[in-house]
DNA sequence: TTTAGTACTTTGTGATACAAGGTACTAAAT
DNA sequence: ATTTAGTACCTTGTATCACAAAGTACTAAA
């Protein structure tokens, strides 16, 4: 049901603010929606490579290092698409269930 | 993005009126998702074969027999769920995307 | 008899998400 | 000094969903 829908919020999330990929899953939960490491990892980095997001790495004092994504412009872009995509289904749902 | 999505589609259209795959099509085309032949005939039938759908043999004059489903009671409470848990995806993108 | 239209079905492929396991750094406990 | 716990990143294998493409079969019209 929720399929496809990760990258979505994913990028609605580092528009907002950058953020690590821990920080980001504690942020999906508290939204409620509960996705695992493995999901998350390829994702960003498949993000990543297509452009749509930056990095950078930050020390922490609190352990390994951090990897600080950034939506990019064309991150941005593909966001604000994504968000037409959405609201269009939305509606064709509200339709098909009257 | 519409990814999972689909299976709620036919289930929400089957439970207006029972249905037959091609008319279904073009259901969903005119609500706005465009789907092809290749991915609704084995969804129709794991629908069937999961209990969520009983179909019937019909002849037609215009053409080869129809074959038409209907939801089942276990189709029914599925589709319940499904309700459920579409509205919570909504409010969970809206808190995403404020 | 061929062609067009309708309708159902199958096979192969790519993408998404999960399960499970692995690597590596830091700090606290033994 | 070594083990344990906590944090963080990454990879491999698998299941499912949807699509592309091709196939089967019935009816009616050319």
């Amino acid at each position: 049901m929720r399929k496809g829908v990760l990258e979505y919020c994913i990028l609605g999330i580092l528009a907002k603010k950058e953020s690590y990929a821990s920080a980001i899953l504690a942020d999906l939960k508290d939204s409620g929606m509960i996705i695992v490491e493995g999901t998350l990892y390829p994702l960003l980095i498949r993000l990543k490579n297509q452009g749509s997001l930056d990095y950078r790495w930050e020390e922490s004092t609190q352990g390994p290092p951090r990897k600080y994504y950034c939506i990019s412009e064309d991150g941005r872009a593909l966001l604000s698409e994504m968000d037409a995509s959405w609201n269009e289904l939305v509606e064709t749902i509200k339709t098909i269930r009257q």
